[in-house]
DNA sequence: CTGAAAGCGCTTACAG
DNA sequence: CTGAAAGCGCTTACAG
């Protein structure tokens, strides 16, 4: 009956159920998960190159996600929060082979594919928020859609009218080179030629967007899309110090919607990513694995959503 | 030898554990668990009128401190974050006796003291952040020192040279009283009479502040004590409304140092609480009682810290 | 000091 | 469909 074992008559079932409530039977899950070998706790492993955990929303959101996505399919939520390489040197050991988490939930990041291999030994279900560097298919993976945020961000300065639309792109990681395409596609797709003047690079740093749109103002483009927010922040400042108004004349669109985008002046046109939701899709993923479920690796994008604030014309 | 039991020969302890580093033997967590009945997993409850959990960074800086101190005392953390009453209903039901979790942190909370009595019913070692209400001295708990910190504040005013310091007070829980009780015995400790006309009241939002301001105006204080900062970013409002200016006609301490006290025009003085302190001493308390070494109850009050920002004068 | 037995509370085959 | 046995990987007394 505790198990859901189909058949049994259901007079049966109903009196064991009343048994169970009156005496206030739970089953030991330490005793369940010995003999099954299998256990529904998940942990989410946030290493300690991540200093931003309270500067930037974006774990809070994804912890509150993932607490989301646990509570609506009974799993719990393990927390491994490091704070330097010393702590977090024999974590894989700690956590694998123990038996006591089944499943996992990893930030993907470049630095840390070290991390991941280690983690990939242990053969218990692992889900990245965020995409390998390399070409893993095996390994699920929930991202937001970097390639079709960036191309909703191009077309939007396209829609509204704005012609010389540079970029400051950038080339750190997948999720750079597909935001960067995407800029590319847009332009392409709308008749619009690719100039190579309208094409800065930064870092994903203020600073480095500072440099870039350095560099650009003196094109005289309309328009900016930068690859991140950060970037973006950047350029405003340089545009200010260029004498030029936002958007008057150079209107900016970000991407990551990081708090510091509300507060700017104007505040920014950005892509908003659905970080919480990212944390519920990578539990559903987990949770389909765990009970095998899965048929082949998932590779989730979801779709992200502009934010049209200050910084570029309203809609036409 | 894995469980360090002290009468072994060392040769022999050197020759397992060799063994133990050649074959990668990791102790099961689960028998461990199960056999000896005993966990070192403790939960965070965190319930669901929570709602700041990302707009403050407060949480995030509790679960930072708590997953450093698991780190630290070899236990890990079982996040139980809650978004509705229905989520969080049989939270009790579901935690307790089923043996996974050995300790639980509970943040107190008025509001929440049924699911604090359904905790204690579990009778696992629990510690509260924050004080319950009522008077529960078997309770171990981590609380800021309000007190202290309330008289800190107060003291800064007084010794600043401020004469005649009003204060916003509220009622809603003891943290609040405490923090009234301070800044009575500060002026009584420096001679200085409480004037019933300079002290008002509020239910720490920032509109009850401005309300309070109001009334305080008149009766023309120089400075004003809020039992928080949100009173006292309402106070700031109200005051520059009348046409006054802080900290020059009034000055004005707050207390919490939230995100938004920084960002205030001129930025706010006030008293820091050491959050993430918090939550390191709370699993430092569990760990003793998880090991049977907690004689009596604990009962930690931290030290808090003044940060002196534009609301205030500089120090004399 | 050390080895072998019992048992923690479950689930999973395996007989009835 | 249902009951009794075996066994998950440990720890804890208990003999040697």
């Amino acid at each position: 009956v505790v198990n859901d074992y189909p058949f049994i008559r259901p007079e049966i079932r109903e009196r064991v159920q009343k048994v169970i409530a009156q005496t206030g039977f739970k089953p030991n899950l330490a005793a369940r998960s010995l003999v099954s070998n299998r256990s529904n706790i998940i942990g989410l492993i946030i290493p300690s190159v991540v200093q931003k955990v309270f500067t930037d929303p974006y774990f809070p959101y994804l912890i509150d996600g993932i607490a989301r996505g646990c509570n609506a399919n009974g799993l719990i939520l393990s927390l491994y929060l490091f704070h330097s390489l010393e702590e977090e040197k024999d974590v894989p050991q700690a956590i694998l082979g123990t038996g006591l988490v089944g499943g996992l939930i990893f930030t993907a990041d470049r630095r840390y594919l070290g991390m991941l291999d280690a983690l990939l030994e242990g053969d218990i279900p692992l889900v990245l928020i965020g995409q390998p560097e390399d070409d893993m298919p095996e390994i699920s993976f929930v991202d937001i859609d970097n390639h079709a945020g960036a191309y909703m961000a191009t077309k939007h300065l396209i829609d509204l009218g704005y012609k010389r639309i540079a970029t400051i792109a950038a080339h750190i990681n997948k999720s750079s080179e597909q935001r960067f395409d995407a800029y590319k596609q847009a332009l392409s797709d709308h008749g619009i030629p690719i100039d190579k003047r309208f094409i800065a690079h930064g870092d994903f740093s203020i600073e480095s967007g500072y440099q870039a749109a350095k560099t650009l103002i003196p094109q005289s483009p309309d328009a900016i899309f930068a690859a991140n927010d950060s970037m973006a922040l950047g350029a405003m400042r340089a545009i200010r110090e260029a004498g030029l108004s936002v958007p008057h004349d150079i209107a900016i669109v970000g991407f990551d919607d990081l708090p510091g985008a509300l507060q700017a002046e104007p505040p920014l046109t950005t892509i908003h990513q659905p970080v919480q939701q990212s944390g519920i899709e990578a539990v559903k993923i987990l949770h389909a694995m765990l009970n095998d479920e899965l048929e082949k690796p998932a590779h989730i994008f979801l779709p992200n959503t502009l934010i049209v604030r200050g910084s570029t014309r309203g809609s036409v």
